[in-house]
Order: structure tokens, then sequence, then C-alpha cells
DNA sequence: TAATAAACATACATTCGTGAATGTAAACTC
DNA sequence: GAGTTTACATTCACGAATGTATGTTTATTA
């Protein structure tokens, strides 16, 4: 039982990746032995090595599908009209928080990237991609933030990178911490308060720009 | 040049402990190999074996001489007076924030704790212990921010269990986006007001209690 | 339908890191 | 100041994981 036709590969290679994914999260990307992964798939390790380079591509491609649903959150939002560019950020952020709460490969996917793995030199390609991604969704929001200034939807001194930033941080955190604990609250259900309670405290009470020096 | 005095005794232990923050954080914990950590510290395994178990002891001694500054920062502050239960909170995160912006050793650690290890089996311990330290820190917190519903600094049905875990997240998501990129910007100069303003946030618009179902 | 190349399985050599075992010299104890 | 223990250094043997080389069978192609 050798060579298999063109989708039989595909399934080789789909499984290839979902086994991965529950290996890293069972044992951490650096503890799992790609003779697991095989294993895990129903294949031997030479399968693996057709796929793949090595436990590095492996993980890229791990990452870049477990990665795409969100992206193509971001992406879709950037269609999106902007009469209310604070409703669009809140929608934003509320769509990925909902595509964590009901994907379970979304939730290995994130447990992985922030609980099990060492983000090294090898893993070089992941992490400037990572950056990458941050930076372009970062750059997104940021964006809309000074539009919602412009709109008077926050204080004219609003520090938006701040702002930005901060709100990074927030999504992060809740992703981070809540995907440790999935039973601790229903996070489809608190999603929307959560991200509301943070957009207010910017309508509030933003960081402001301080007066640049020189 | 064997057997030392009990301070040189003292004084090769800490080194150990600061060559493997080092070594982790440049090659992450699972790549490491102790031979790394014994040469940056001058010495040889043995050293290492003599002093530690093995690697996940020494990671563990690590974790723990690192965090013991964020504790003594909690410990401190629940002496504190509570007239204020809010700026008790803020001074608390505050204090948290600033530690990290100001001591290398902190930003080390944290970097390390986030980006450069795998929590898996072998280091249940320091799972444990990170889980103990998050509870009490969140019922700490929450214990405040029922006081300040209680004072009125917070509307009567704000739901405390959500709005603690929000600022956890929050202030998780902080320090974990921005070991990242230190340079990014100034945190000890912009704690405050990225503080502030969730805290506003809360009192604005909190997360409210759902009337329970039954 | 013969030839080629795909899609793996199998077998192998090699390296790498660990843990333990042992050596040892100096510091501490009495 | 002799014995004991400390605080390492050195050496060794072992397993484990990797990457590669090769085998094998079947889909594809011309």
């Amino acid at each position: 039982m050798v060579k298999k036709t063109r989708e039989a590969t595909r399934a080789t290679r789909e499984s290839l990746l979902a086994a991965a994914l529950q290996v890293f999260r069972e044992r951490g990307v650096a503890h799992t032995r790609l003779s697991d992964v095989a294993e895990r798939a129903g294949v031997t390790r030479g399968a693996i090595y057709w796929h793949f380079k090595d436990k590095a591509e492996l993980f890229q491609a791990v990452c870049e599908r477990g990665t795409m649903p969100v992206e193509a959150i971001l992406a879709e939002a950037s269609q999106s009209a902007l009469r209310d560019p604070l409703a669009t950020v809140s929608q934003l952020a509320l769509m990925a928080l909902t595509q964590l709460a009901q994907h379970a490969d979304t939730q290995a996917m994130f447990d992985v990237i922030f609980h099990k793995c060492e983000f090294t030199a090898e893993l070089a390609q992941v992490v400037a991609k990572n950056d990458a991604d941050r930076a372009a969704c970062l750059s997104q929001v940021q964006r809309l933030f000074d539009q919602a200034v412009a709109c008077g939807q926050l204080p004219d001194d609003t520090d938006t990178f701040l702002a930005t930033h901060g709100l990074h941080a927030y999504m992060v955190g809740l992703m981070h911490e809540w995907v440790l604990n999935p039973q601790s609250y229903d996070l489809a259900a608190c999603s929307e308060p959560l991200i509301d309670c943070y957009l207010a405290g910017l309508a509030a009470c933003p960081p402001r720009c301080r007066p640049q020096p020189g």
C-alpha cells in the first residue's frame, strides 16, 4: 500500500496536521517526536518527511492552517464600512473571541501557541509571520481608532497607539488565560461585555498623547 | 579546585540560576542543554547535578527566584488599607508593571515564561504553583472589587468575577506583548494611563451579573 | 501499456544529551 | 590534625530521536 491517489495524499497530509496539533498540545512542540505524530496519524515517519522537511516546517504548516480563520476575520473586517469605527473594532474583537470560543481546533491552536511552544531560532519563520500579522492587525486597528477620534467617538487627544496596544494586549490576555480553563466562564456569552468594558474605558479615560519633547 | 567555602557555594548556585535564565531565554527551556548552562556559569554539569536534581528542578528554582518580587508586591498590597479599594487595585497593577519595566531580570523571566517555555507534564510542579498563584491573585483582586462595589465605586450589578478576569487578562497581555518589544513604548511611563483606562471602563460599563437561571 | 514518478514504508547510521558512577581535593568538625 | 563530608570535575554507558538511504508498490502519463 503505497502511492495513493491525489485525494488520498491530501487526506494523509491533513491527518498529519491534525495529529501534529493534538500531539503538540499534549507533549509540547519541542518534546514531541515525529514518530508520535506519525503513529497518531496512522502512518510512519517516512510520510512526514515526504510532506514536510522537518518538525519546524510541520509546525509552520499547522500554524498557518490554524490561524487562517482569524486572518479571514481581519481581512473581512477591512472591507467593512467605516461609518462607525468603534463598532467595527468591537465586532472585530468579538468575532475573534467567538471563533475561539466555538472551534475546538482554534482552542487547540492557541493553547499550543501560548503554552506549548518555545519561540526560538529554529521557528524563526513562524515568529516572523507572527510579527508581520501582529503588525498588520495593530496598524489596521489603530487606523480605526484614528477614524474614531476624527468622528468624535474618542477624545481628540487620545493616544491611539497606546489604545491599540492596550486592546491588543487585552485580547491576547483573554485568549491566553481562557484557553487554560475554557470551563472557567462562558467566553461566547461574555465576549461582548468584556470588549464593551474596555472600549468604554477608552471613551471615558483614554491614554492621552503627551506633548512631544523638543 | 573543589569543595568551596559556604559563601562560594551560594555564589555558584546563584551564577547557575543566572546562567540558566540567560540560556533559557536564548535557546528556550526545552532546547537548552545543561552543558550550556554549566559553561555559561563557568562550571561543569557536575555542579548542576549537585545543586539540582535535573533541568525541571533548575527551572523551578529559576522561576521561584524570578517571581519573588511580584509575589512580594501582592503580599504587601494585601496589608494595605481598604478605604479606597479601586486605588489599591490600581496601585497593585501599577507596581507589577513597574517591576517589569525596571528590572532586566524580571523581563527575562517573563520572556521565558511567556515565550520560551512549554508547560508540559514534566514541569507540573511549576504549573501547579502558577495556578495557585493565579488563583490567589484573582481572589484577592475580586475581593477588592467586591469592596469597591460595596463602596459605590462600581455599579451594584458589576460582575466582579468577570471584571477580575478581565483585568488579569489585561495585565497578562500587556506583559506578554511588551516583553516581545520593550522598546516599542515606555512601559514605566504608560502603565498608569493604561491601567486607569481599564478601570474607567469598569466604572462606566462593567460586565453585569446575569440573573441566575432557575 | 510501458515507463516514470509519486507516496510512502523500512532499515540504518549517527549524533546528542542525559544520568549515574566515580574521582578528588579542599573545607569543616571534633 | 585526622577523619569526614562537601562541592564539585571527569568519565562512561545508554537510549532516544533524527535524517537519510533505500525498497516497494501503485497511480499517472505518454
